[in-house]
DNA sequence: GCCTGTGAATCCATTCACAGCT
DNA sequence: AGCTGTGAATGGATTCACAGGC
């Protein structure tokens, strides 16, 4: 894998995106891809597809295009999307609730492997016969202990922060955090926030721009 | 407001990404704020925040800073998020749920004014006190009735393509796609898809480069 | 002294266009 | 004939660096 060389991060948040269509595909039962219709899958240039793939080595056949089993297969490797990660959730409201319950998740190969919340009731609650939410107090031990490599941050805003620090503190490695606020950058961690407003609001901007 | 000439698109989302720092500082009390500290908020480069802001015109104090309320309210005026835009969301399960409920699009001037579900036990399920979800057949006549600027779809991805298309039909201009699935993108309608595993696929990416 | 506003320089990223393979 | 792989060309976007104002 690699060709080495520096590999654009815009290649790799498109090979993400490229994931989607070509499971679509393989379920259809379409077993060959022209970068051009991919491209147009995916709203982009054909050339871009190509471009982004041939970073990483020549896996398509000239005259003929990729096969998209071996394509899948080749992007999933490419984001190390092919093995399983471990991932722990930090609050259990109508968002974290409807992560866990997301099977997209654990097709992809994110397993979440513990659940925390600080509200009582929540305490004891089953998810799935093997995730149980546990006291947010249990949050260093218990990552620790299961090697989460992932946290994803659900909590309230007023407990975002120290969720974060505490997964740092942990060895967790990347966050994904979803509540509103920006997060303090720990040292050791990959922190992507996410927030959906800001999608509402390029559209906003867009349509506005129209008239 | 605009200064003319062409805005770089990266530009508009980064804009969109200032806000959130800059209600939480005006939350804070904070009155004045660098562009070397806002942009460490929102980890990017203080001339990259003075020129994004440039496009639009001189909104800052040489010497100070700019005012953190003028700059929250002239970020909303150039994202047109200083009105309400009027949502309809499709798809009630979890992810809907925990959209409908999440307070900060509201707080953003995101108002749903409707909510449609194809499954028969969650028709007439009360949201707030003036919205219940309706069945998806309506979804035309009260998309129209309504005046729905902006479409959510969070229906399993099965049945997304066909909202998405009568959304269109209804006249609604811009499409906030949850769902799994690619959408053919109406030639009438802007359409942002989210997918949340491309974000843990960077992240899975990113932290495997790292050894 | 400090921080903004912005041309100029640099750094990327995208797209073109065509050679090369099937 | 058709579609990939990729240097070269183009077009943007980011960052620098400093003039300008408080």
């Amino acid at each position: 894998m690699v060709k080495d060389n520096k590999i654009p991060d815009a290649t790799i948040e498109r090979i993400a995106l490229y994931l989607r269509p070509l499971e679509n595909l393989l379920d259809k039962g379409i077993t060959v891809i022209s970068s051009e219709k991919l491209a147009s899958m995916c709203s982009v240039n054909p050339a871009q597809v190509r471009k982004d793939l041939s970073y990483f080595g020549e896996f398509g056949v000239r005259g003929v295009g990729y096969d998209v089993r071996d394509l899948l297969q080749v992007t999933k490797k490419i984001l190390v999307s092919d093995r399983e990660w471990r991932a722990g959730i930090a609050g259990l409201g109508n968002m974290g609730m409807a992560l866990v319950r997301h099977e997209n998740f654990l097709k992809r190969g994110y397993r979440f492997v513990a659940a925390f919340d600080s509200e009582p009731q929540r305490i004891g609650l089953i998810l799935r016969n093997d995730l149980v939410v546990q006291p947010l107090s249990d949050l260093v031990p218990t990552a620790e202990r299961m090697k989460i490599e992932l946290g994803i941050i659900t909590t309230d805003p007023s407990q975002a922060q120290a969720v974060s620090d505490m997964f740092a503190e942990a060895g967790v490695k990347a966050i994904l955090n979803f509540s509103a606020i920006q997060l303090r950058q720990p040292e050791c961690c990959l922190v992507e926030n996410i927030d959906f407003t800001v999608h509402l609001d390029n559209l906003a901007y867009h349509l506005n721009k129209e008239d």
